[in-house]
DNA sequence: GATGAATGAGATTTCATTCAT
DNA sequence: AATGAATGAAATCTCATTCAT
């Protein structure tokens, strides 16, 4: 998967993408605040009216490349996932696939995490659903476990959101300071703590 | 502990406390770039005049609003695991004292936990080095706990990472949804998560 | 008369019509400088190139229109005098004729009243010379009723524009505030009032 | 009577009146939708700061200004009015006050009657409200005479409005083309006009 | 210490007009 | 004739910061 491809979008126009790759790398790399919508004319070699042609403000531009990234993690996720029966194969193919598109793609990944927050109402909301529907896919998978009898009962809300919450401090340290270095090697450690956590044997079988 | 208690600044002068409290329920309703300076001052009951006597920008209230926030979290929360002998009891006394202050006040909360992400440079290197403080109380407790033989070896940096995003997310999707309500209620759940990650036995004669 | 027909235009493209037709409505809901021309292609669905195509400017939308509203104007009045013989005959039909075209046709009445009003240079001037059409009727008759006697010698390029301000404010008022309603309802005091002005006896056997 | 006078206004800021002072100059100059904020900031020697510190936009500057201008004109109108003690006295003081007050500030006359037209709802609302006061003060002295006996019964409402529309279109007339020269040469004729209008036996000793 | 009017660089957004297709 | 994406000059407004009083 590639996270950035747009491929699929036959029908969008290339000015359009021009300006969301280039929004993608101002954003990234001033934060939004810092990042002024001429950067965005000028990254993207188009004008401010055509900026404006095709999106109503800066904060739709935001907006709509957060929607585009998400949208893109969330279901190569979910492919991931579906391409495996075992429940635990599930889970090692969910993790392995968010950390190693993360890592390929730093810049983004700041934007999906970091850029956005403590911008006010809008963006927290957008951003919010986004983790959301990520939480909501930890939770029935876990809901599924318990049906199975694999784990025990528990609030797997909770269990999401701290599950997530775990991932996402470990994503962000890493997009500040570059350790661990590579990304990837977080895993291992992260894996024995998210299945013990909720009592799950480890190390057996494994990987 | 109060949280907000400024009783040890004795010689501090009551217009910059009036500026600082206004400042924190500003910042923690509209976040910092939305917040103008104008907001404070009105709520604060003083003049642009006085603020930027007290303060030489905006930034720096803002900085100094986490910092003295912060450290009044750290200190209590160390402070309550120094009163336990035991490691598990240092483990609830810390977990219990957080939630507690966090949940009492909110407002301040969002400020440490959300308003400043993503703000550039000096905010999220401020920021940081508070969470780092939390991180590394995290792990000298649990490389401690390794060395007494209590849990295995493990990453105990990515450990302590995991452990505050988990909090993290857990009181940060409580800020925004009001859930759990009340947000003790997690306390729980997260207590078995968090020592079954390290694979603690839990429940076993519980407290 | 139909005040907004085009028929004579027998050669004139249906595409430029649909343009006229849909300005005079944005330009009497908003005023000129609210109108934007997308609003105009919108409504005249039609497209930027064809407006452009046909006019070449927003300018020259605005004058065409008014224009073509004058021109229906005047001459269906012009040709109402003709009718008649009599002075007085006239006058009532010339004054009928208006109201009544204005009272059928608010929105371009509109238009051709306010819109345009303080708009600068070349409306101002356009308009003027409209109006001036208008006091130039009224001046011929005035002169004519003065040479046969019917009223006493007076500066009637005065006159004139007093008539014209004063049906010009009575419709305006009912424009924005729909009184009187029917706008009709106005002549017979507004018939008194300029006979009377001029030293007409009124009254008398009524018309 | 100074028409421009702020002297009664004691309290009222310096820069606020030279930001006045040059707005009335820009807008009757250039119309308001010519001219910018910038030319008000460059002529009243302030800084664009300043301006939007005293008033909180564009619109409501000229708003401001014209309140101001109509303030003034209706005050002193009124003054004019209730000097004289005779019916056909006030008329008289009245329309000289008005006459004389547009003659000597031609600049500002032209913000009052043409500037502000038909630039859409908040504008002619504003404007339409002054005309009112005019309207009802001129409605108020005819149903005076009324009850004197002076003149008979009608619908003073019309005929107020048709006053105001003689006198604001010989007005504009002049504005714009600067005939009669000077505005005042009108008044006689108009006099004559509008006292005959009411049915009022003129020339009896004439004034 | 305190006041609040003043500053001005700079940000976002608008919209009449053009032009390749 | 018609389309609509693209242009870019220009406009309004924001707001952190300064400074005379």
């Amino acid at each position: 998967m590639t996270f950035t491809d747009s491929a699929s979008d036959s029908g969008k126009s290339a000015t359009r993408e021009r300006i969301l790759d280039a929004a993608a790398e101002v954003f990234a790399t001033k934060g939004y605040h810092s990042s002024v919508v001429d950067d965005i004319v000028h990254d993207s070699n188009t004008s401010k009216g055509a900026v404006y042609f095709h999106f109503p403000s800066k904060q739709e531009i935001f907006l709509a490349l957060v929607s585009r990234l998400a949208d893109t993690l969330i279901r190569s996720t979910q492919d991931a996932i579906m391409e495996q029966q075992d429940g635990l194969a599930k889970f090692d193919a969910a993790l392995g696939t968010v950390f190693e598109a993360l890592s390929r793609h730093r810049a983004l990944a700041k934007i999906l995490l970091v850029s956005g927050a403590g911008l006010g109402r809008p963006f927290d909301e957008h951003l919010f659903n986004l983790l959301d529907r990520f939480a909501g896919m930890i939770k029935d998978n876990l809901d599924e476990a318990i049906a199975a009898g694999s784990i025990q009962q528990m609030d797997t809300s909770i269990v999401a959101y701290a599950w997530l919450g775990a991932v996402h401090e470990i994503v962000t340290r890493w997009l500040y300071t570059g350790k661990p270095d590579p990304l990837e090697t977080a895993v291992p450690t992260l894996r024995i703590l998210l299945l013990g956590s909720v009592g799950l044997p480890i190390g057996t079988a494994g990987r």
